[in-house]
DNA sequence: GTAATCTCTCTAGCGGCTATAGCTTCAAGG
DNA sequence: CCTTGAAGCTATAGCCGCTAGAGAGATTAC
């Protein structure tokens, strides 16, 4: 059995967050002390790793609730869990577009400031009027 | 004069973000109508018009706050204006970084799994280990 | 004059936490 | 057994950048 600080030094995810994930539903409430402490199983434990783990790859609560959901019918077919990651990929593919735009836009816009004043400034003349930009963003 | 419903039709920013901004202090309380409705200048509409392009190109209001500050002040040099877009460029340019690092381990994840059964899944096996992973994130 | 459309203020909610306050419980040392 | 300090408890509010809604009043077109 293990105290709310003992998961989270081992998992990595912060105490008050493991109580958040709790009250959104993402993982049961577990067992109590005798005073009322949270008390976690091993089990608990590698669930909270998985989260963890979800997390750091972006996914969304909503999204993790559904895989954790999955997780516990191992028998069910997995397409739903392969959907979920391959919208989430496609997600991340569309955010690294949009960046690279705002990059390639940004980046030309600090190369052409020749660093005189705020009247001269290409910076301030970029953000004033868009149709100084190569493309849509 | 314009009613804030038409510089929010010429500018794109809604309604009620325009109010939004004016309760931050990136635009100025407008004049009012008689009946207390707010009422813009045309000067006003291109500050707003300002912050849009700002916003679209990811700026936060905190720095748009300081750009529009500089711009009131065109005879100050101007590094103070490229120093924000620069520092918000190296921003973006992280933020990319990590997407594509998510990106690579996440197409992998994906492509690696040849659709069974959940206990077979190679999504889920993937998640509850993160030693599978070939980078950091 | 009336109807339709704006606009007003105020409040609450989104996601994913994080921080604080004021309390109780636990574990270790003496 | 008792004390102390760390850790845990609940409840509430705040972060960003909006967005949505309620219920009222203002404006505009006919
Ligand atoms: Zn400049
Ligand atoms: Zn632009
Ligand atoms: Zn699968
Ligand atoms: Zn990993």
């Amino acid at each position: 059995m293990f105290s709310i600080g003992q998961i989270a030094r081992r998992t990595g995810v912060k105490v008050p967050t493991i109580r958040y994930y709790e009250q959104m539903g993402l993982i049961e409430a577990p067992e109590r002390s005798q005073g009322n402490q949270r008390r976690y199983s091993k089990a608990e434990l590698e669930q909270l790793g998985f989260i963890k783990h979800a997390r750091d790859l972006g996914l969304s609560i909503d999204a993790i609730r559904d895989l954790l959901r999955l997780n516990a019918h191992p028998e069910m077919p997995c397409a739903e869990a392969d959907r979920i990651a391959s919208e989430h990929l496609a997600n991340i593919r569309e955010r690294i577009e949009r960046l690279q735009r705002l990059e390639s836009e940004l980046s030309r816009i600090v190369k052409s400031c020749n660093a005189g004043t705020v009247k001269d400034c290409y910076v301030i003349r970029a953000l004033s009027d868009h149709s100084l930009c190569r493309d849509e963003h």
